[in-house]
DNA sequence: AGGTTCATGTAACCCGTTACATGATTTC
DNA sequence: GAAATCATGTAACGGGTTACATGAACCT
């Protein structure tokens, strides 16, 4: 069922929106803000092999006229098909507490891959995901605060906000894309 | 000079704390919000063995009666050293951007291991990392916000609210420690 | 007596890190 | 023609995941 690591996603959806090079790919992570992902050539031309066997993408060398010649991989319809599942499949708690880096990953291609419905629908179900951890957490902080450390406490707190935050995001973002259907509807 | 895995750093924090067997340590991975490690045998005995073998804690095996068998560990005062490096070391864009978590666990063990001088010293240097990276996010959004998909931009933008939460947070905190200091100083 | 929890381990596998290697093309 | 950049790879290593294994103590 865990067909590809975050990193293979992560190019699966790069690719998905053009075809690619590992050099292209590398180039993204070393100088954008999807720099979370590691740009060594050691992750990165073993992951798309990777993604290759299992016939999640193709590759051709182009060496077009004076060119340094590139190998660019595009996704096949298998590759496409297991994007989406991954991209759509259902939210649960442990995806929250353990995997938001996945999460947020999952919704920046949403658009381009499952379109405005499944993007609305991911809100939600985030949403709904947080809003049941997020007084869990707020309790264990007054339940057990008394007996931490002030630097431990602040940490916990620190995570604390930093859900609230992810939550009033995903409440605002829903409203956007509200508003963009409507505008959309009325034409 | 990376001595440990994560996972190894929070182990040796949370024994600094007091001597812990590695089913406790398992059970605060299961059950309080520092649930983000793995609770896994598979994880956490091998990760305890190498703390040993590399001289950071020392093991006894506690049977007291009619107890279960408890392998019991505590830090060496080489394996506190480590970890009041590892905690101080200084901060940079790097750590922000690639390590946030790390950051957060050598905070969380602040005041036991390296006092409340350290924390507002963590708290500044972070705050000051902070400052600097969020500007530069918030101008690649504008440039190339136009280029992108909506759920691109939405999962940028949460990115960097999730910064900007770090920092009203860091800045809170450290008006805590002024508070306490104050407060301290008076006495 | 049998199931559950306590408690500690091991082994195969996957994959990211680090470091090294190679050659072609552009730039000065 | 030397240096920098483009572009793609490989190999050793570390450590987390998953799954399996074992036995003691506790509960009913």
């Amino acid at each position: 069922m865990k067909e590809n690591s975050l990193l293979g996603y992560a190019l699966l959806g790069l690719i998905h929106q053009q075809p690619r090079s590992g050099y292209d790919l590398r180039k993204i992570f070393a100088n954008t803000p999807m720099g979370t992902f590691s740009d060594s050539p050691g992750a990165i031309y073993p992951a798309l092999q990777r993604l290759e066997e299992r016939g999640f993408v193709t590759s051709r060398v182009h060496a077009s006229s004076g060119l340094r010649r590139r190998r660019l991989f595009r996704p096949t319809s298998s590759g496409k098909r297991a994007f989406r599942a991954w991209q759509t499949s259902s939210i649960n708690s442990d995806d929250v507490i353990h995997r938001a880096d996945e999460l947020m990953l999952r919704f920046g291609f949403m658009d381009e891959t499952a379109g405005a419905a499944q993007a609305t629908r991911f809100l939600k179900a985030l949403a709904k995901e947080l809003a049941a951890y997020i007084p869990i957490l707020r309790k264990f902080l007054k339940v057990q605060g008394a007996g931490m450390p002030l630097s431990g406490k602040l940490a916990l707190e620190s995570g604390i906000r930093g859900y609230e935050t992810l939550l009033h995001w995903a409440k605002s973002a829903l409203g956007i894309y509200k508003r963009s259907k409507k505008r959309g509807a009325r034409k």
